[in-house]
DNA sequence: TAGAAGTGACGGAATGTTCACTCCGCAGGA
DNA sequence: TCCTGCGGAGTGAACATTCCGTCACTTCTA
């Protein structure tokens, strides 16, 4: 019950982020994952269950990341178009510098693992949740600003250009500077806005 | 020589395409392709060397056929933006209708057999190919219709919605209708014109 | 033209490899 | 001397690929 255990844990955490991401979850062998993270391929199995129980654990530490660093973008005293586009753009330097959990969640949400995970999150039950800012953002329309389109499109519009930029940032297609994050993020406030 | 050994390398293919667009290639073992398509395991290795060129040849099917109906979209002698909505709202129409397509395509794209592919096909180099209709609609900017950006950013806001609204479709999430499709291709156009 | 011999597509059992997961003995703290 | 967290060899299952006997069909020959 001391930290040691824990601090264990979260090397495998650790190692699991990067061999997955780096390998997928299919060319990432529990034998490496042992050697990556400096522990016993057994002891690995005293923390999990087995390996899909890992590669979710990840998922939830991946995602509840990204989630505060997203709450903590938003700004509700800014117009509705400025805290659009600092939304996208904290949202794209974000996955630019954690290309990681990019990966990572790339291949969860593409997954089986990920599915489910993807109809709770994505539902359109989901968007009366008003405790989710950014689902807050939309649902709320603040001054009408926004088109008022269907919950799922806005996030097509918005996230969709961003993975795929993300994506080919980390492939070496394009430079992500800040005047691109920017073009992009106005871009995709053109797409909404009324 | 006669048609016959076409016929079952067809069949491979076309149980190919269906069986990894349901199960993934991780989860498509030769011999579940050997009964889906009605065959001997060791046939299949008549016609493909191995599962990777198995894997790409189903590719080049499918895009071969994507691009196709593409082209067919695409009519230069209307404006840009029309041009542009009905190309947007084509490709929505052929994903839907082309669920196992669709569904290929986005783990091919996203596994290390397309990497490569990617690269050649949606380089910035790309940009320059005037054979490509989609590309000589952007590099050419008729009217300066187009705001003037980044090859890669045009594909993104154009490519990036339409990908998670299929996905969504795909899982129930949205109806993609006719009024939806629509809106979704004015939505993109307003996101990259001047 | 009957039948013998040859050809090559075909199926699927056999093989070897890779992996997830288990089990058992060990080390070190109480 | 227990007990507990640990490591890693061992186990069995799943899989890609190979190998070889079978069979339908063609070609040759008397």
């Amino acid at each position: 019950m001391s930290n040691i255990p824990e601090s264990k844990r979260a090397a495998i955490l650790y190692a699991a982020l990067e061999l997955f991401a780096e390998s997928g979850f299919h060319s990432a062998p529990m034998s490496r994952l042992a050697s990556l993270a400096d522990v016993g391929v057994g002891s690995i199995y005293r923390y999990f269950a087995d390996k899909d129980e890992l590669i979710h654990a990840v998922y939830e530490q991946v995602d509840d990341a990204l989630q505060r660093d997203i709450i903590k973008s938003l700004d509700s005293t800014l117009s509705p178009r400025s805290q659009f586009i600092q939304l996208v753009a904290n949202l794209i330097y974000y996955l630019k510098a954690h290309s990681r959990e990019f990966k990572f969640l790339e291949q969860y949400y593409n997954s089986p693992y990920g599915i489910e995970k993807k109809r709770v999150k994505f539902s359109p039950e989901a968007f009366v949740d008003q405790s989710n800012p950014i689902v807050s953002f939309y649902a709320n329309n603040v001054d009408g600003a926004l088109k008022g389109m269907l919950f799922q499109l806005y996030l097509a519009l918005t996230f969709g250009p961003i993975i795929l930029l993300v994506r080919d940032s980390l492939s070496g297609l394009v430079v992500l500077d800040e005047a691109l994050i920017q073009q992009t993020s106005e871009a995709c406030w053109s797409a909404i806005k009324a």
